[in-house]
DNA sequence: ACAACCATGTAAGTAGTTACATGATTTA
DNA sequence: TAAATCATGTAACTACTTACATGGTTGT
């Protein structure tokens, strides 16, 4: 399990309240790592009551953004799980299913939702090579710099895969609509 | 959730039992859909009572091969499920995180596991190459066996994917090491 | 007939999802 | 000052995981 890490990353990188690290999960840590802001604030009350991290403005209610940042504590537990060894999350993809499932059906009516799908990962393949234009624009960096443009450069890839994918299915699905 | 659906292709492809439903999300379906044999006999038992499944062998309790088969209900479910619309399951990869981490925090030992990961990925990667060309010998074939083919070749550049990228993070990671 | 294994199943716990609620801040 | 939005949170539910249990089958 790995968004409690995925938090105390992200913490370690800036400071930040629920919301921020909400958002930031919809960026950069979030090319691998999904979470919706339920988790996120359930999750920030867990690490501040391991003593990992601790919340800053001092009493408030409800409405009112709490900003967050990491502790030694936290630092040392990250740096201890950075080490752990864990097998890679298992594939979990709908559409392979649809695929194999039209394979042994026959024609069922496929094509639209892997148009959709073409779009939608041409659409973030554009997002993610923008940014990629943007914070990466030199290519000699630090380590740090490095490791960060790696990650990117995997979520580039896989955006690249699921379009050159999806044009394939839809060369099998449907090759007379194909220009 | 495609748990039951991937469930009912692989017993539209043909029919079995438990444990050989759990074998197959090893190979074929499984390239993009895992299940544990738990959540495989829980959903069967579902299936068969929504009406989409039967079991054949009579009466019999524990310990006792329990064959399914899909029933005409079933398959009307499968195609109405096929054509249905749902965004891409988010990514999730720990790897990731940890390499994000250890960008921000500096070196914490995470080389030896990447070069775990990359024997894991390199043997997956060989086992899926070994399947293609037991499997798909021939280069034009039916509309079925090309969408199949299709999907066992994403699954091997997934797992060239891997291997790819474990490379270059060693590169950064120790680029001493190298040869 | 005993051991080892195979096939099926139960139980408890955890992560993640969906729907909804409430107080604060901004905007019209 | 009312409406819309933002930030935080609660509750209920579902999927998945881990650990364990039991009845049959197979091999010696």
């Amino acid at each position: 399990m790995s968004l409690p890490h995925a938090l105390l990353t992200s913490l370690a990188e800036r400071p930040g309240s629920g919301s921020e690290l909400a958002s930031r999960f919809d960026r950069s840590i979030g090319y691998f790592w999904h979470a919706t802001h339920q988790q996120i604030y359930r999750e920030l009350g867990r690490l501040e009551e391991a003593g990992w991290i601790e919340s800053l403005p001092a009493e408030s209610g409800r409405g009112r953004k709490r900003a967050y940042r990491i502790l030694p504590a936290g630092k040392k537990e990250l740096r201890r799980w950075i080490a752990e060894s864990e097998n890679p999350t298992p594939l979990r993809d709908e559409l392979m299913v649809r695929l194999r499932a039209e394979a042994v059906l026959g024609p069922a009516g496929l094509e639209a939702e892997i148009e959709r799908r073409l779009a939608l990962h041409q659409e973030k393949l554009d997002l993610y090579r923008e940014i990629e234009a943007r914070d990466f624009p030199e290519d000699p960096a630090s380590r740090t710099a490095r490791l960060q443009h790696l990650v990117l450069k995997a979520g580039i890839a896989q955006e690249q895969f699921w379009v050159e994918f999806s044009r394939e299915a839809l060369d099998i699905l449907g090759p007379s609509k194909r220009k």
